[in-house]
DNA sequence: GTGAAAGCGCTAACAG
DNA sequence: CTGTTAGCGCTTTCAC
């Protein structure tokens, strides 16, 4: 593939994609105003604009945003940094935040951490490299290393997921209340032997804290608060296995409480499949408000969080910060919502 | 924020990270030696290797990803372009891909294009002037714009999701044959009234192209293929009403072929809702392979695509042409398994 | 094994 | 509204 035309000079690579420059030689015009017809056509006249339109299409050329940022020193990229691609709750965060960003011309740069911190503070570190315009994090927890990285960068970083203290913006729900609220609703339904199951909670600490609210409400109403937590499978897996779990070794138990809509779709379709009657013989709940809950049998009682809003949210926070928009709050509670099926 | 120290003669930024320059300063060294500590650290001495080291920590120095990219004209970035993040199947791609791509010290930037042809195009436009190392993009259908973009750019491309003939290299199955596949097992299970319920088929083009798999071996049996192509909303919503419909406007349909799991397991709880009995009234199967469908009672009959692993290959395939390394195929069909459960 | 010089392609800053 | 000049921070190339 060789090169017939204009470029004579090029140095290190071979067949070389055209330059700003080569496009302003075919205008006719100097290669800053090229620039300015990508970042600020309004700033040219008409008739200049056309005529670099028209070198541009004639030439073929692609931009280069290396170049561009390494001059401006800033770049149209936000880094999202989440623990998993596995678990839905992220995807549609990402999902919000990508709507927002690609309207405003940002382009996404996705991070995962496998719940590793240390994983997490070698991808800030690559990521600040990228001279980003801000950055996404899920979680308020992080190591000191992280933090550091992300306190001395002068950009803004929004902490999505959870709601509370953090580096910067956040963006998040209280995910203790939330644990609360379904713990009391199913002690207003009459439930007195309420578990608690879950799945690796040491690692998705969220689901950890929602516990901890469950675990306060029944205390306050002098109740113990047993806790199943499983080793990582399929959760859906999870939840049959914890169905029959608690069947066995405690009878008793009238109400479970699942870290998550998943877990509790698996024991909600198990129970199905064994004549285990919901909630006559036990009750069921989840956390998510995943649509497969109301397609559900007696339909999941579950809470539903905003995922894709926190997304949009946060992006929006991002944004406002790089335009120097006042943001109102740095923090932001998006709450949540009890969706009372049949289940429990 | 002031600076108290080394950096004078900043111009255009107030507050600026260490540089290479600083390191290699501090460590009494030429900027190049740094550099080669960080891309070639075997070609150091021990006792170099270790002044930089200290050096690098001493100042705090974060690499400038952006001007090395500049310089070199590559980055360890892959451009991925998928038409959508609310399906799961793309999400799973995603993983298989970001599993090997950041192994291999590549970060994924994430594009999506909404269905649109010409926002693909846009979006490969913007993604070619990141100078990435190569780009995934989702199907073999695009525009022509897309197509000679892609044909210019002299960067490795694989086209995921389908098997054919593509613009490099590709990783995908065969629709055709798994729509065919299914329809076929239908018929063998003695099923004469079968129906394909699908949502959106021009833009879900490939569940479109199982359709026509399941047409010929209709057609081939001397059988007609009636389709019922839904507006889109949610999935299991929609296929719980092609159940609904059918079972009014076809009563002698004896077996549903879903386009996707989602909808077939909407159409399964829908049933078990309504007591319509499954597969005695009426048999359902879909495609996908999810993780649901084997908890369904009675359990969904599907297709399993091997979501992962065509990331996994398409990400290897990548990397191998990257390296210069042989790779076998250009063409990779992972194919599919059909899963006989209860449901048909 | 290490260094000096010369850009990569673009944009900031300041003129005109 | 358009142009001139001088880099952005790194890596390539070629010496030593």
């Amino acid at each position: 593939m060789s090169r017939d035309d204009a470029h004579e000079k090029r140095s290190r690579k071979g067949a070389m994609q055209p330059t700003l420059t080569d496009v302003a030689r075919e205008a006719g015009v100097a290669p800053i105003t090229v620039s300015r017809y990508f970042n600020d056509p309004e700033a040219l006249r008409d008739a200049t604009r056309l005529k670099v339109e028209a070198a541009v299409n004639q030439v073929g050329y692609v931009r280069n945003m290396i170049a561009g940022s390494l001059a401006s020193a800033t770049t149209r990229v936000i880094p999202v940094i989440v623990p998993s691609l596995a678990n839905v709750v992220f995807i549609e965060v990402i999902r919000g935040l990508q709507q927002r960003l690609e309207a405003a011309g940002y382009q996404l740069l996705l991070g995962k951490t496998d719940y590793d911190l240390d994983r997490e503070a070698q991808l800030v570190r690559t990521f600040l490299g990228w001279s980003a315009s801000g950055l996404i994090i899920a979680g308020l927890r992080h190591s000191d290393e992280t933090r550091q990285l992300l306190e001395n960068w002068n950009q803004p970083v929004v902490e999505i997921m959870e709601y509370g203290d953090g580096l910067d913006m956040n963006v998040g729900l209280d995910h203790r209340a939330a644990g609360h609220a379904m713990a009391t609703h199913l002690l207003n339904r009459g439930y007195r032997h309420i578990h608690y199951a879950g799945a690796e909670l040491e690692r998705d600490y969220r689901a950890g804290e929602r516990f901890e609210g469950h675990r306060q409400a029944l205390e306050a109403a002098g109740l113990p608060a047993p806790l199943l937590d499983l080793p990582s499978r399929q959760q859906m897996d999870s939840g049959a296995e914890a169905l029959m779990h608690i069947r066995t070794h405690s009878p008793t138990c009238d109400a479970i409480h699942f870290a998550n809509d998943d877990m509790a779709c698996g024991a909600l379709l198990a129970a199905m499949r064994d004549g285990i009657r919901i909630p006559e013989d036990i009750a069921i709940a989840g956390f998510n408000g995943l649509p497969i809950g109301r397609h559900m049998t007696p339909r999941l009682t579950t809470i539903v969080s905003p995922r894709e809003l926190i997304g949009q949210r946060a992006a929006e926070q991002l944004l406002r910060r790089i335009r120097g928009e006042p943001l109102g709050e740095l923090s932001i509670n998006v709450g949540f919502t009890l969706h009372e099926g049949e289940s429990a």
